[in-house]
DNA sequence: TATATTTTGTTTGTGTACTAATAGTACTGT
DNA sequence: ACAGTACTATTAGTACACAAACAAAATATA
């Protein structure tokens, strides 16, 4: 990329990202209209673990502390997970999902993977792994 | 990418997507904090264009119609666009960049090429240009 | 032991971002 | 002229996302 190009917003990298998340979440609710894709990394975290602290879950799905909390109060009022202050460490509150929100995970988690489908229909599997380790390594 | 891939939360699109936005947005914010980077979008289409309804704006910068009249009214708020009814067509919104809203333009435009490049540092010209034109085809 | 630091969680405030509903205006075809 | 349709803007409601300020608890260090 020329360093000398003009500033061109449409081809900035913030508003392409922008624009891709704004399909993705659009075929996101579109397949799984139960669950926002934020509460489903959640969710589908918290399944994987089987239990974690609320800022445990939120430094592995990548939300912000104020942000977890209401991820996981929105998800605690669907019964999907529970949470219990830690014994051992009162500060912390331990969180498990109930056998409700394993199910709901269960009966998503295919959908999820349609959703990634769907979300890169247009590339390759070449394009696809290319896209992904570009993406991984501006992290 | 082998479509029989266990579903990794970390591997699909739209985590990584997401955690690339959340890196260029604190990169944003870090060197043009007198904005977000969706005002930044409207305003610098804005100034490109000299004027615009607050629709025809929204569609070009993508934004969802209440989302441009939140950010319109943000900026109009610190006087950095006008607006005005429209004599011939009394449904539109006719907005323009105010002298100031069009200095602070100018003055983070340089800014902005700059967040674009400290977010894609990782990656080299042919990479920056690849993930560009991949993102993009997601679109 | 006493103090300082770190960790964890909550709350408040601001700013996207979308859906759905409403209302006024403009256009189209008969 | 009028009925139906499309367009534009606003409002209300829900849900991320982050910063900043705070409180409580745990840990480290003097």
């Amino acid at each position: 990329m020329d360093k000398s190009d003009p500033y061109v917003l449409e081809r900035q990298i913030g508003f392409v990202m922008r624009r891709a998340v704004q399909r993705h979440i659009a075929i996101f609710s579109a397949l799984i209209p139960e669950m926002t894709p934020t509460q489903f990394a959640a969710l589908a975290k918290l399944c994987e673990l089987g239990q974690a602290s609320q800022n445990e879950l939120g430094r592995l799905t990548s939300m912000d502390v104020a942000t977890i909390k209401g991820v996981v109060d929105r998800l605690r009022a669907r019964s999907l997970i529970n949470s219990a202050p830690l014994e051992s460490d009162k500060r912390r509150l331990m969180l498990t999902p109930t056998r409700k929100g394993r199910a709901l995970y269960r009966k998503c988690a295919p959908q999820a993977a349609e959703v990634t489908r769907q979300t890169l229909a247009p590339l390759d599997d070449e394009e696809h792994r290319q896209l992904l380790q570009l993406l991984e390594r501006l992290t």
